[in-house]
DNA sequence: CAAAAACCTGACCAAATGGTCAACTATTTT
DNA sequence: AAAATAGTTGACCATTTGGTCAGGTTTTTG
């Protein structure tokens, strides 16, 4: 039908599915369960072809890992010591969580990545998570020391964030059955969202 | 040295053992990566001599699920409508968090498979959690409809409180990495309980 | 103490899988 | 339009791995 998708097209289609097919191949057998040959099939390409794209399994599969390492600095909130504490806590609180629902898969990799140890993001929790984090909890230190806050540990508190926005993502399994029903609605969204920002922000002493 | 080992205790012994054993090289590797002979050669025992215990890498998988099921049960606070929310909740956190740093690797694992899609845990999911988390949802929904506590939506809160208290297990790694210490020391442990207890109190608009 | 039962293992297989490559087709360039 | 470049694939291979089994050793039983 469309003979004429020019090189690029081809390209950047096949890549995008073939990274696509690849991650949720990797959620659902883990990286050694996942083979070539099921990745090619959900892609609807032949194993040989995806090794045209991707020269190994290994490689496949650092790139599927960079994808989500770009998209951790999307949204991420201006914090400053003379921020609002409740209006930067909230929105911190509404980004994750719309990440969250946006994109559960990638939340999915990551955490198995950490689970089983991390082996592939040493560097980029060492370096980039550790000196946000730092940056993160100066501030709310600083917060807390002015009165503006009613938590003195901050790193617990970002770890509670993490925590309950990334859920919804890593859980939507276990959360889905509890909701008997089979994929969130928006309105699920919703609903963790008008409990999470108030409930955080009573938690911080704030409102 | 010990010439006179019992069989019972041969037994009961290398069970355990390789039950250990595979518990952590699934976490590690996952379940595809998972070798019997990488299980053996932790056990300190010849890959024949596993199949002799564990018919197959599935029944074995299964086996170590199976320990992590039936401790799930441990533990559990009763919670009645004449409890008092605040001692309940209070009591639930603390245990939960008991468990996460007693026994970091069990919900690893129970992790690793909800992240997956819990293919071998949709039965546990669907009856015995869910009707759990039913039970103490009614509870809760009571509670609020008495003025007890400030959270109207229980399921949110549940949730919530299994996150930040299992995040310490499953995420073991980031947040050691981020506490720049090679493990968990008792510290830490008194540190999340001090933090979290108070914040969901508040949270849920007790104390 | 000898027969039975339980425990243990090296050697072996069939199946699965990551990866390669020569040959083929489609697109782009000159 | 033909040469060059990029995309595609079936067939093939080396390695790994779950699982088996015959025959061994140790413990228990009568």
């Amino acid at each position: 039908m469309d003979t004429h998708r020019t090189q690029q097209d081809i390209r950047q289609h096949n890549q995008q599915i073939i990274l696509q097919s690849a991650e949720e191949e990797f959620i659902r057998q883990g990286y050694q369960g996942a083979t070539m040959q099921g990745i090619a099939d959900r892609a609807g390409l032949s194993k040989a072809n995806v090794h045209y794209y991707f020269k190994s399994k290994k490689n496949l599969y650092k790139a599927v890992l960079t994808t989500i390492i770009d998209e951790w600095n999307e949204g991420l909130v201006s914090m400053t010591v003379d921020s609002e504490p409740k209006e930067v806590i909230a929105e911190f609180v509404r980004i994750k969580l719309e990440q969250a629902f946006a994109h559960p898969n990638r939340h999915k990799l990551f955490a198995l990545e950490v689970i089983g140890g991390a082996p592939h993001l040493q560097n980029f929790m060492a370096s980039t998570m550790k000196q946000w984090a730092q940056q993160k909890t100066a501030v709310m230190k600083t917060w807390y020391e002015q009165g503006k806050i009613g938590v003195d540990d901050p790193l617990q508190l970002l770890i509670l964030i993490w925590a309950s926005t990334q859920r919804y993502a890593e859980f939507e399994t276990e959360i889905v059955s509890l909701l008997e029903k089979p994929h969130y609605d928006p309105q699920d969204k919703k609903r963790a969202l008008d409990f999470l920002v108030p409930f955080i922000l009573r938690g911080c002493g704030l409102e």
